[in-house]
DNA sequence: TTTATAATATACCGGTTGTCCAAAAAAATC
DNA sequence: GATTTTTTTGGACAACCGGTATATTATAAA
């Protein structure tokens, strides 16, 4: 990516956890990053997608930590799950990521909340099998139900510790819930006390798919606004781009060859890869 | 209260429930309120002053009902306990609260920002005295750690419930949440396990210091606002109930008394009353 | 060197909250 | 009923906001 662009990202990223995302302006961006109002709209269309930006790269990021965390040790390891929380809820401390998800529901930008809420499903979905492999599959039916548990607890615990400005450590507060759900598991598998179905995360459609939705519709708007100011065989090349990308399968190679002739490409150019790495 | 003003909150409470906070601007207020922006000036001295209005609104509403659940029925009643929860969260449900108060936190305002969390924590402790009355002095010791666990599963439950759209019921929600914390009341009295210290509730104000430090401050910047327009006489009476308000235990018959020689005292006098009625 | 692309500065738009004020209306007081 | 006080009105205004548009300049690719 642009070193610039990355650098109006760190900016950015640096104002909202210390001022907070609408206390932040674009003009205080645009000066604490040294650019102009043009450059940064040309970087994001909007406020929003740079904060989308920005939650991805910390998401992306923090996975790959927590790659590394578990990285040839054994899955049930109970001690390399508490760590892989630990990675998550250190780095929404760190870069006061619950204000931030606050901020966004205010916001009432649609597709920010979606993606905030689609995050956070994600992340009960990671839960949710990381217990299964943690407690074996005797606890799968109420697998949800306890990922809503232990979620519950360690984000109400540490939203208290930081209202009171107590000092108790990450760590401890993600034991403790780890202990309480250990003795839930015992409970529970005696009781049998379901509330949550298991599979009600299952239709929510899972990450990359909502990923390459996001993509798709991404793309389709960059070619929507290169048709505006096409001429006619531009247009003609840019509606079968439209077509074909909306395909069941489209194919690549016919794409980039297509995209080729075209004029001021670039962008065009770039989404496309987007759209075609299944990996960012 | 002035009818009029609360026709006002009426109208932007429903403007709140239906389009969100920040989506909801004072002209759509004046409009379905029908009165003028001078006049809503008059009433609240910002938006966010009204939407405090409305939580106190709320809030003590809500604690009203609380009251007649318990009323005449024994304490340690569990479903008692559960009733008096279910109130609260259904007024929270059904006024949209969650997502007001992500409004709230969006709206970088420290006084509004102060005014939730203190809210969160009275709700904690509320709910922590209440576990100790059901469960028995025996659970005192973990008496905070349960009442963040139960708050915990109870909000990441419903809030996830929201967020797939599934028709679950509160009462089911908290039903649950308090078999779990039955489950763990007899777990944690064997094992000792105790993350938060008891008292660290304690240290923060109670709600009624925090209310009366509210009307002092509003008394004391409607006393400041008038003396801008005062004549010498005028401003010497308020700097005289400025100092009194300011006192230990301000005297209530001479504040009164001298309060009557001020022209254009209406606002004053309300501010007054409200000072020194312990209840709203 | 020419040409395509990126970056700049700035004016502008419609929106926001909130201030201010003169004038009209309503209420309270004499 | 007349006078005074209080409330309400409605709109101009200021200072912001996010975002658009554009003409101009700088930079890099051909």
């Amino acid at each position: 990516m642009n070193e610039r662009k990355k650098k109006v990202m760190e900016a950015a990223h640096s104002l909202f956890i210390e001022k907070g995302y609408a206390a932040t302006s674009i003009q205080d961006i645009l000066e604490k990053s040294a650019i102009s109002k043009g450059t940064f709209y040309n970087y994001f269309p909007s406020k929003n997608e740079l904060l989308i930006s920005i939650f991805e790269k910390i998401h992306s990021e923090t996975d790959q930590l927590r790659q590394e965390v578990i990285a040839g040790r054994p899955v049930q390891d109970k001690e390399v799950f508490i760590e892989q929380v630990k990675v998550k809820m250190e780095v929404n401390k760190r870069n006061n990521l619950f204000a931030l998800f606050q901020g966004v529901f205010a916001s009432e930008d649609e597709e920010l909340k979606k993606f905030v809420k689609q995050h956070h499903l994600n992340e009960l979905r990671w839960m949710q099998r990381r217990l299964i492999e943690v407690y074996g599959m005797r606890i799968r039916a109420f697998s949800l139900d306890l990922a809503v548990v232990m979620f519950g607890i360690i984000q109400n615990m540490l939203h208290f510790v930081i209202a009171i400005e107590e000092n108790v450590k990450v760590e401890d507060v993600i034991s403790y819930a780890m202990r309480r759900v250990d003795a839930a598991v015992d409970e529970i598998t005696v009781s049998k006390d379901v509330l949550l179905d298991t599979r009600l995360l299952e239709k929510w459609q899972p990450n990359e798919l909502q990923e390459q939705e996001r993509k798709k519709s991404k793309l389709l708007q960059e070619i929507g606004a290169m048709q505006t100011k096409a001429d006619k065989r531009t247009d003609q090349l840019l509606v079968f781009l439209q077509d074909e990308v909306r395909e069941e399968a489209p194919r690549r190679l016919i794409m980039e060859t297509v995209a080729k002739e075209i004029p001021q490409n670039k962008e065009l150019v770039r989404l496309m890869n987007d759209f075609f790495d299944t990996d960012a």
